[in-house]
DNA sequence: GAAAATCCAGACAAAATTAATAGGGAATCT
DNA sequence: AGATTCCCTATTAATTTTGTCTGGATTTTC
């Protein structure tokens, strides 16, 4: 029953319980992801949860952009001189590269190779 | 006067009055720099320090695993699942290869090329 | 022996990060 | 109306990181 197929809407405390995570910070979680574009929610009864597009079409950057902020290996008013900051800059691209290919699709497919618990989100 | 010439001897004081940073700072810096290999010195009067090997020989990789410690985009007792797990170890792969492959040579070409202030160490 | 310089262990505070908690408000279904 | 479920803001607590400072001890040169 795996709740990364586009459809599926669960609630916020059914993948709470499942996960081990306290209701109320996954809430935010959610919170965050929706209104970054990616997931979809219904209130009131029957409600919940849902992906807006299929998880070959979430990038597990786009999560972390909108979770944890921008990825930035310089900090905002950085003094380092410019030749490390070019550098860091170069490597900085690599990763949101790296980061906008890997999908969530294939997050989940490495899953499956493991072959071990079942993931979600 | 690079300080970055493998035979090129300083003092902490010097450096640390041309960067502007604390000497005692700067100090504890070197250390680790000397203990992993990197730099070697010589105590008392016309004592100092300097690079051990030319800096085509020496990666930013290094430096910063010696003085960060382990690049590391997982925490220690990871509890993500074996799916995204996987992902970042391979994320973080490539991080260690760009890291190796950068030498302070090359950064100290891109201070040239950006035509800025001098770097040294 | 005096001066110059590195060596070393530890203490400290400010800031940033992370994880969690709290308490209600608003929409939706039956 | 009442139950369900998401919505929103704020606060707390714990931990880690970062930068700095203290106070010497040791080695080397002159």
């Amino acid at each position: 029953m795996s709740r990364s197929a586009t459809g599926t809407i669960f609630s916020i405390q059914s993948l709470a319980e499942e996960e081990r995570i306290p209701l109320k910070f996954l809430e935010q979680i959610l919170l965050i992801l929706r209104k970054g574009g990616i997931m979809h929610s219904r209130r009131g009864a029957g409600g919940g949860y849902q992906l807006v597009r299929p998880a070959t079409r979430i990038t597990v950057g786009e999560i972390l952009e909108l979770v944890d902020g921008p990825i930035e290996l310089l900090p905002d008013g950085n003094s380092l001189s410019p030749g490390l900051t070019s550098a860091f800059q170069e490597l900085q691209g690599e990763m949101q590269a790296w980061l906008t290919k890997m999908t969530l699709a294939d997050v989940m497919q490495r899953e499956q190779l493991r072959g071990a618990v079942s993931f979600d989100i």
